[in-house]
DNA sequence: CTGAAAGCGCTTACAG
DNA sequence: CTGAAAGCGCTTACAG
């Protein structure tokens, strides 16, 4: 890891004017803030903002306590926490790629010792082309195992897989998936496992292209009651997904289970209080955060020659409530 | 702010025993050890953690990047961007006040320079009374007015009011609020306006006790419609509530909005795409956390002295779907 | 415009 | 067990 020190000396000047450069560029010849900006970049530089932060008696950091905004924040705390790590977030300002990657980088500049990922595997990989060589281990969460860093995740084609096979097991024959998003470049997995279990029950697959929002799914659904009058069941990429798709039959006049059955994937909250109750699958976020934390831990402690470790999985498991008819299972508490 | 010689100078030691006497406690003679604890408790040192963890070469601390967390991190997060701040939340590990005020100090500790704090009446006052005198300046988001520290939040009671007066201006008479928590200490304001409202209508406020969630909602439009048939409108404290409701009420056999209306608040995502889709209240989001980070950069430079500045109310505003009838409306988009 | 020096607040060998 | 000293990586007056 380069410091002020290494910069200076490959640019033949005082750290002092190094500093400069790098904060008040119009202070210094341009000169040698070409040569300083040059040696910077050869090494890759980047300033180390606790020495920054103590140097000028500021952090230029604001503190946000937001308690809920999902489990895993939280989940991740309480491991990170019995570890002996504190966890800090920095919220990318804007939903973009570039905005996550700059995110992840002053997070690095935070002086972090391990970085966890989630998000899908493109903004992933985005990260990790643009990792120096001081880059804290890093562990990804959720996305596709084909990322190439290490990972946890649950097993997506698996879980995709199941749910599909339960959908068929009750019968239903024309099944359609909702959505893949048109641009996707990740393969993530849930629609592999939809494909496997049709393709293996000699059933042709029905993939519909649309984002994966609760706006796709309403939308998604609407078309394909349009499009292929005669399929049975929706098999959505995620519990929004399915909201959406339960909303888009309702418009479209389709009773849910009655006309077309329709399964989620998340087991979010609010899924079990659907009118219908979704049938989903469930995500073990706890176990999640405990092996990604765990994972990291191991990264961190065994340096870059530690054994790479391969994926991690966990399995998510089918809960079924209304959504598609079927036999009993779980409904809302109380219900019954 | 005490450093470490203020504790040395006080407690008569160097700051290398100082730094023992927490970092190593029995490498320190216990009468030592007492004379520092003691004049640290006296000062209310902290050592700072930014300046340990250059010393260190190690900060404890692991990165999060969790894309989706909600609109209020980014929004926040953008407008501290152009302000030339950074933004580090760290998420409580437990949902309790303890956890939460241990995850305020920790981000004290890293030296942010002003802290936005989301969460209950109750919580922050708990946080606000531990403040040090080197505590950063700080700034409440959604909490009620009472608070007592700067704030800036939608105005509950005004948002109450309204959708409680749209209700009623719908004729309904017999309108009942769900659910405020049993041990409610904080008054959210929501059902203040929802009294009001009743009141000046010459009408019986009916208010159920219980949790604020989704199961909460459920469980009490149940209990509701059970113990006070007549009713013929349910204002929610918010939209899970309001899913909940919508469940109970299916459950009930009573038809919504045809049986009784029911409204939600904070117009959640989901909010839109409910069957039927619900009349809610929009918060804006983007412009409480603009002012927030607005009046927070503010305390931070007018330092202590600056002008206390009375709590900042922006309004949410009504946004009339299916959920309780009445004329037109915003519905789920092209469902018409 | 540039460099040498002191300092930010803490920790860690190194002597005693 | 304790203290003096050096150092973490940077910045900022202070001289030149």
């Amino acid at each position: 890891v380069a410091t002020i020190y290494d910069v200076a000396e490959r640019a033949q000047v005082s750290i002092a004017t190094v500093s400069r450069a790098f904060r008040r560029p119009d202070c210094v010849s341009e000169d040698v803030r070409e040569r300083v900006r040059q040696a910077a970049d050869d090494l890759g530089y980047r300033p180390n903002r606790l020495a920054r932060a103590l140097a000028e008696g500021r952090t230029n950091a604001l503190g946000l306590l937001l308690p809920f905004y999902g489990l895993l924040a939280e989940h991740v705390a309480r491991c990170a926490l019995e570890l002996g790590y504190e966890v800090v977030i920095t919220p990318p300002p804007e939903s973009t790629v570039e905005s996550y990657v700059e995110a992840a980088i002053a997070l690095e500049d935070r002086q972090i010792e391990g970085l966890l990922l989630c998000g899908d595997a493109e903004t992933v990989r985005e990260y990790a082309a643009s990792r120096r060589n001081g880059s804290p281990p890093l562990v990804a969460i959720g996305s596709s195992p084909e990322v190439g860093v290490p990972l946890v995740t649950v097993d997506e084609e698996a879980g995709g897989y199941e749910i599909a096979r339960y959908v068929l097991s009750l019968g239903h024959r024309e099944v359609a998936f909702l959505c893949l998003a048109q641009d996707e470049v990740r393969p993530t997995g849930r629609e592999h496992g939809y494909v496997r279990a049709m393709t293996e029950a000699g059933l042709e697959p029905l993939i519909h292209q649309g984002p994966a929002t609760l706006e796709g799914g309403r939308n998604g659904a609407r078309e394909i009651i349009a499009r292929a009058p005669t399929v049975t069941a929706l098999v959505s990429f995620n519990d929004a997904v399915a909201m959406g798709a339960l909303r888009g039959l309702f418009d479209s006049g389709r009773h849910v289970p009655g006309d077309v059955a329709v399964v989620g994937f998340d087991n979010t909250p609010q899924s079990r209080y659907c009118i219908p109750a979704l049938t989903t699958m469930d995500l073990p976020v706890a176990e999640v955060a405990e092996r990604a934390v765990g994972l990291l831990r191991r990264q961190i402690d065994g340096g870059a020659e530690g054994p790479a470790e391969g994926p991690i999985l966990v399995d998510p498991h089918l809960v079924r409530r209304e959504s598609c008819g079927g036999a009993g299972g779980e409904v809302a508490p109380g219900t019954g």
